[in-house]
DNA sequence: CGAGGTGTTGAAATATCTCAAGCGCCGTGG
DNA sequence: CCACGGCGCTTGAGATATTTCAACACCTCG
């Protein structure tokens, strides 16, 4: 019993075949939900831990004008930060992009998982080093990276994401993001993100249409993005 | 033996006596620092986890333009990035921006502290989701906020976090960026961040200079900050 | 058939950057 | 002790990336 999640976490080698077994376990209660769904809201009781088992999720912070800053995207495999288990206040809303389906993990059946099997706790932990470097990169787009560089950075990782659980090949995948949800993502204007996609296209380097990516030239691409891809840390070190 | 570190990590509530006195036996090997001297550089080989026990650093990545931004503060008590001695690659550096005194803990101590304690494992683990929270109100403070906001912001945060460990009080504190710090942090210009600090010194909102920080006006600048500290997860402090 | 979400385009407004210069302070070396 | 150089701060004026506002076309869905 193999899905998403679990060759996610498997991938970092710390996994023996008792965790493996004990993770399919854990995802047996399935949920299905359709676009805009919320699996969480600010302020909400943190209970249940989401995995995204298919479809896309993002998590947002609405501020107090109104607008809507974007934080991250979650593909098939991720967590839906773990953290909101954990810590006391929610900080955060998560909704779906488009139709998914999640496995819900009951917070106390999360802490037996730990307890009973400290290698648990280690995919875990290492699963959000990988997710804290995501956040850092964008951080670092949003403070030094004009808007061409932005949006070329954001789909150069996702493309990568996609790779790398296997949604992707040919320079092609799946990319259900309105132009509104990139802009949000990136800091920018609706418009102004319209622009760029529309010069990317122009410049036959990308199109970005109809929910799908095409990347036509991979390297002007990476060069535009000043793209290093080992944030994304395919492989990890061992402890022990 | 106490020092910010344990503090820090105690004030999860997780540890007990035994796993305290291991943390600080592990801190033994101390090491001084002046200001601008780098803990770690991108491409090191990652090896001894550093925990700052006295003053300031940052960590922070160079674009290919050669242009800096910074992606945190590292106030005493915090880790250094575990992190970085987890995940392969190091993808971003440290420096100390004062003088500075910090624990270096080897790799294979790390090891076997997570090894023998999983409870320090979990502490190690919330001491990451709380930074993450930083990160992420980073995100939303680059992508929708104003410079005055994300100025506000950013001396909001780093005034809580300071008054958190039992170093600030009265709504001053020290804080020892330069401008151009403070630029490469909030992915402005330092002329710009000049302008801003300067207007809100002439709106008696708050003052920063000589290294302190004084603010004046605590409920406005919250306002212009859009501020929520609940990410920060403070928490009740135990006193040894 | 109408309504609303999405993409597209233009023109004007503005926040922030760039470039450039000058000032004050402090530690260093002569 | 003074002169110097460097760094951090300050200020101005012009340049530019991005936003704002406004309008329209397209498509899907009820």
């Amino acid at each position: 019993m193999s899905n998403a999640f679990i060759r996610h976490l498997s991938g970092y080698g710390l996994l023996d075949d008792t965790e493996t077994a004990l993770l399919g376990g854990a995802c047996k209660n399935l949920r299905e939900l359709p676009a805009g769904a919320h699996l969480i809201r600010e302020g909400d009781e943190p209970d249940p831990v989401f995995v995204i088992l298919e479809g896309w999720a993002c998590g947002y912070k609405i501020l107090p004008d109104g607008g809507r800053q974007i934080i991250s995207f979650m593909l098939p495999g991720d967590f839906c930060d773990i953290h909101i288990a954990i810590l006391q206040a929610i900080d955060h809303s998560i909704m779906t992009l488009t139709k998914a389906t999640v496995a819900t993990l009951p917070r106390a059946e999360m802490e037996a998982l730990i307890q009973a099997r400290p290698m648990l706790t280690q995919a875990f932990w290492w699963s959000q080093l990988v997710d804290q470097s995501i956040l850092r990169s964008w951080i670092v787009s949003m403070g030094r990276r004009k808007s061409v560089e932005r949006v070329a950075h954001l789909m150069c990782e996702l493309y990568i994401r996609m790779r790398n659980i296997g949604l992707a090949s040919d320079h092609e995948c799946r990319m259900p993001l309105t132009q509104l949800v990139l802009a949000d993502a990136l800091g920018l204007t609706p418009v102004h993100v319209n622009r760029v996609l529309r010069s990317l296209k122009a410049a036959r380097i990308m199109e970005l249409s109809h929910g799908s990516l095409q990347i036509i030239e991979p390297e002007k691409l990476a060069q535009i993005a000043g793209f290093d891809g080992n944030y994304l840390h395919e492989r990890v070190h061992k402890f022990a």
